[in-house]
RNA sequence: GUGGGUGUAGCUCAGCUGGUUAGAGCACCGGAUUGUGGUUCCGGGGGUCGGGGGUUCGAACCCCCUCAUCCACCCCA
């Protein structure tokens, strides 16, 4: 019989879990300093609540539970499996007005997207949530950028770049080439987003093929014309946009100031207006985190959301946040060799010589879990030589003999793997030398 | 949804223009060392060559179908 896992998903062996707890550990650390709380939320949601929030192109990969019954046959559905972290948030809040605002929380879960797997790709994947909800100020966006800019770079990031762009920007620039509803400034957005790729020349045709006037296009080029750095750049988009390209621009000041006064690197942080992301929801600023090797496109993303709690509710709550991809991140930072080798769960092992040591072994392990030593029991059915080898093998320092004549004085041979050496001591004095050798 | 690449041992791969019993390294097991790992030496187990069909005297190799997987596009973390 061939055996195989679901399209795009994957087991985690030890070895990966260990190694993916380092990385998690790393970020929720930096999560809980920026003083965000834990959240979680059911993986599967009632199908309304996940529709009409991802855009045509995301509600295609939302994964669809059928219904139970008349529905399995019909192929009716009323669950689907949450796509993101952002609409279940916004569905929190929504439920609970007691919730005390600005409300900080962060969430690592699963997502599921039935999307085709490629490289840093998955249809199973983790994401890495932080929100603020209840404010409408620039400070808001600015911790999300700071609390960005500091997981990855305690993570060892070093070459990444945060691209920030706003929403209102983008509708200001799709307007001056011509888009004049949302359908076709979602058009421009799609094109728009190709020019890393294509190339100027590339988003033309692409432009000219969704019907877009040239001259139009051309004038659109002209307010991103490149400026030689930010504070040029968001001057320059002032004085080209409108009324409400300006208020991005202005906004997005505030929030460059503020994330630049809380510590990130102005050489991470660039205002970028060609940086269009799709998602239907984002109303403010918009940003993504990018490396450029290895190429698994963003690897973190991110916006203000100001209407998504209204659809849920009557009382409409502002709301930012950025997302962490798990995947990409660890995708990244295994390519480059970032990631430390994981250190073994436990650090001791204890053998079992016969069956007529077996009690002093196990009271062996006993003493040595109740004084904080890691420490594994050989439950195996291998010879005692493979005992030594297993310890090794895991990646143990220490091996707890407990042969006939350990048994009989009442003592334990302990071996330090790395040097060699062992020495007879009582299971107390065991415990007590590695301890301290930690 | 569209387009390419790849499927040979647990893993990474070799296998010449189709030609005897399909190989290597690592891993695993055993022995040298019947109370001692990691190093070394010797030996061993393990493969429906992804699956099905076809061409041929003969197929891992050629053709068709299928499944899986990777990569690119769309979109995205």
């Amino acid at each position: 019989m061939s055996v195989h896992l679901a399209k795009g998903t994957r087991d985690f062996l030890p070895a990966d879990m260990l190694a993916r707890r380092q990385v998690v550990d790393v970020v929720r650390d930096v999560f809980e300093r920026f003083g965000f709380e834990p959240l979680d939320t059911p993986v599967f949601e009632r199908i309304e609540t996940l529709t009409g929030k991802y855009g045509e192109e995301g509600e295609k990969l939302i994964f669809k539970i059928l219904r139970r019954g008349k529905g399995g046959e019909t192929g009716a559905c009323d669950q689907a499996l949450r796509y993101d972290l952002t609409v279940p948030l916004a569905r929190v809040l929504a439920m609970n007005a007691q919730l005390r605002m600005p409300f900080k929380r962060y969430q690592i879960a699963k997502v599921w997207r039935a999307d085709r797997p490629q490289k840093g790709r998955f249809r199973e994947f983790f994401q890495c949530d932080v929100d603020v909800a209840g404010t409408t100020s620039p400070l808001a966006d600015a911790e999300c950028l700071a609390v960005l800019y500091t997981a990855l770079s305690e993570l060892g990031f070093a070459e990444f770049t945060i691209r920030l762009n706003d929403r209102r920007i983008l509708t200001d620039l799709a307007a001056a080439a011509g888009a004049e509803d949302s359908k076709s400034e979602t058009s421009f957005l799609i094109a728009l987003d190709k020019l890393d790729k294509v190339g100027r020349a590339g988003v033309d045709k692409e432009l000219i093929g969704r019907g877009f006037e040239a001259d139009a296009i051309e004038k659109a080029w002209k307010v991103l014309a490149p400026q030689e750095n930010d504070d040029a750049t968001l001057d320059y988009l002032a004085s080209q946009l409108g009324e409400r390209g300006q208020e991005g621009v202005s906004f997005l000041r505030q929030v460059r100031d503020a994330a630049l006064a809380l510590g990130v690197d102005s050489a991470r942080l660039t205002v970028d207006p060609t940086l269009a992301r799709g998602l239907d929801y984002y109303t403010g600023p918009v940003f993504e985190a990018v490396v450029q090797e290895p190429n698994v496109g963003s690897i973190a993303g991110g916006g203000r959301y100001d209407g998504l709690v209204g659809v849920f509710s009557k009382r409409d709550i502002p709301a930012v946040g950025v997302s962490l991809g798990l995947e990409r991140i660890i995708t990244v930072m295994k390519e480059l060799g970032m990631l430390p080798e994981p250190a073994p769960v436990a650090e001791a092992l204890v053998t079992v010589f016969a069956a007529e040591q077996t009690p002093a072994s196990l009271k062996t392990a006993s003493a040595l879990r109740a004084a904080g030593v890691r420490t594994e029991l050989y439950s195996g059915d291998g010879r005692f030589k493979n005992q030594f080898k297993h310890a090794n093998a895991r990646g143990y320092r220490w091996l707890v003999v407990v042969g006939p004549d350990e048994a009989e004085q009442g003592v334990v041979m302990l071996k330090d793997l790395a040097s060699g050496t062992q020495e007879k001591l009582t299971a107390t004095d065991a415990a007590a030398a590695i301890v301290s050798a930690r």
